[in-house]
DNA sequence: TTGTAAGCGTTATCAC
DNA sequence: GTGATAACGCTTACAA
């Protein structure tokens, strides 16, 4: 093979073959109304030419654009969020592109910020989007914030009405790819219900246009329930902001002993007979942990704590991980996600409704039976 | 503007302003030599009737390969490395995605895996590269890993010899972006010489196809000699792999008491000089911090303690950080990179050598003033 | 079974 | 200044 500027076109591989370019271009394509030997031979002599196929795609889909049809990218975009939070976008990914890798797309990324979303009209997609380049997208982006972007994709001519999959978020319309929030959370509140825990504490994010919120709190109902429980007694909620358990803030609030006029301090000073919170993430879990040893509670003796994700660890005096969490299949998400946008765009069935993956809750040292001599401290 | 499915074309074009499609691909470019009055009157057109003209692109690509030109796609190519260290790397792929973005250039990211770098032959990158769809790309990936896949990648018609520019390691023949760790390292170790410590242990990473260690000792190096001490003496070094601190081991260890027998706890111990400990990373500063405390050493006051990249922390009992750490401008890295790699694809003259980025010591209460009583607990 | 020829939509080289 | 025309390299009726 030899290194060439120049590149082979389908009339070089003709002209050394002795037959027309159309003959080399059936040929290459398996076509099978051709002499299954002159297929091979021609086949044989372009790959000792170098002929780069994908190097001529360009001619190939204006070509095709004749026809109606069109040639695959494989490419897939993919909208992603830029804020912080590192390691729960990154292990998603990084399931998304080795699962792409191993199918032959490329993934096209897009950083969609936050802070932008006010005015998303603003918001331009690269080139790539409008000239067709990318054959579907993946999205892990909230709904409210989603929707005029897809719109935007949409009215497009060089996007149209291609597959759209969203990762974490249902979408109405096209398939989703989620974790089951709901079992996560009856898993969570039933292995406290059957530590003896009768009163909890769920902390919850103000739902940000998304319906997650509402699952876990479904499945947190349901685990009490099920045990003949009322919800409105034993199964107490906050919604919050997500500054609102910020571990760095609370360390500051801790360092300068202003710890005891956090909210939370102040509900618990209230609700004495909670015995055991959930966490929205496991931030939260590790700003609520300094939050209640600064107010002399200690964990798990007189509070059981569950964060949620398993993504940060709360370390003890030998550096061991001590957060019982709820894991949740992120890389694996990622996966299945690919497969379906991968499934989409090459026209195989994929499934319409959404794919829900399962959570693991991880049991740990913060979680304990419930102590009944508990909060003698408070 | 109308959502039409049929793109509109030059020809389209050409006939509502009743003149030839030339004129109108001229004008669209805004040709000097075309009569400036039907240059606007053209465009306003060709926006009225909703002209695209990336959609076309394929088109324009298809003729300017005839004269040897090319159009640039927008989009760089990212090598980047799919191994964890989720939150060092993604702060450099903010920084890479939000400019990209702002320069209307697309990010088509190709995940390298470290276990699959033994026979890089096998790897296969996505066709956009063959095709020529990438105008130049970003490598994070070490030199040794990345030589042969760039060679497959310079090989290729589509990809030829377009620019590339390094992250964090340098690249003979390219561009190259890095973070100035002789001079992080050199303000850790004079941090610590003006705390009076004299003895210091270097923690590091046996290299890895890379410089990163060799600049980082000569930091070190160049702050003892600074000071007219002898490195030999006063500079101990242990090179060691990627898993010897790992907190999780450590924890493991100092949970089953067989802490001791880690070797970093026995050069401490015939190395009663040592009073000071600069790791490879945080990471690796948190496991030592864990090791040392089941050795019975206290962190400052017997043993002060230094991290690499400032991502980890190390919390103390109120919850904050107390690792001082050396901070590296990642975000701002791949901000830089970016803004080189696209000079480099419009042709604007980029430097030639590393740019290097400034690092900053982050003083927190791991380090502290030599204690002359110190290790009388060894 | 294979060759011929007409596009796909642009850009550039000529004329005028 | 503007219009015709010939590429760019491919696909696919249709003809042979």
């Amino acid at each position: 093979m030899t290194k060439m500027l120049h590149s082979v076109t389908l009339q070089d591989v003709a002209l050394k073959c002795g037959v027309n370019k159309s003959t080399v271009s059936r040929a290459l394509r398996r076509s099978p109304s051709l002499n299954p030997a002159t297929v091979e031979r021609i086949i044989a002599i372009a790959d000792e030419m170098g002929y780069n196929a994908e190097f001529h795609d360009m001619a190939r889909r204006l070509a095709l654009r004749k026809q109606g049809k069109r040639a695959l990218n494989h490419v897939i975009g993919l909208l992603f969020p830029v804020y912080p939070q590192a390691e729960y976008y990154s292990q998603m990914l990084r399931g998304i592109m080795s699962t792409l890798m191993e199918q032959g797309f490329g993934l096209l990324t897009v950083g969609v910020n936050r802070e932008d979303m006010p005015c998303p009209e603003k918001f331009i997609f690269p080139p790539s989007f409008h000239r067709g380049d990318v054959d579907g997208v993946l999205t892990i982006v909230r709904p409210d914030h989603l929707c005029p972007l897809l719109e935007n994709l949409t009215n497009n001519t060089g996007f149209g009405q291609r597959p759209v999959v969203s990762l974490i978020w249902t979408l109405p319309g096209h398939p989703s790819v989620l974790t089951d929030d709901e079992q996560g959370v009856y898993s969570a509140v039933s292995h406290l219900l059957d530590l003896g825990h009768s009163h909890l504490l769920l902390l919850q994010h103000y739902p940000l246009g998304g319906d997650t919120e509402s699952r876990r709190l479904a499945g947190a109902r349901r685990a009490v329930l099920e045990r003949g429980l009322d919800p409105e007694k034993h199964l107490l909620r906050i919604e919050h902001t997500y500054a609102w358990l910020d571990p760095v803030k609370i360390a500051e609030m801790t360092a300068n002993g202003s710890s005891a006029n956090h909210p939370l301090a102040h509900f618990l000073g209230e609700h004495p007979e909670v015995t055991a919170i959930l966490t929205q993430n496991d931030a939260g879990a590790i700003g609520a942990w300094y939050l209640l040893r600064a107010a002399g509670l200690r964990v798990p003796d007189d509070i059981s704590l569950i964060g949620y994700d398993d993504l940060d660890p709360l370390l003890d005096e030998q550096g061991r991980n001590i957060l019982t969490s709820v894991r949740l299949p992120l890389s694996e998400l990622g996966r299945e996600a690919a497969r379906q946008i991968v499934a989409q765009v090459t026209g195989e069935a994929g499934c319409t409704e959404p794919i829900v993956l399962p959570t693991t809750l991880v049991v740990r040292g913060s979680t304990a039976p419930c102590n009944p001599a508990r909060r003698v401290r408070d």
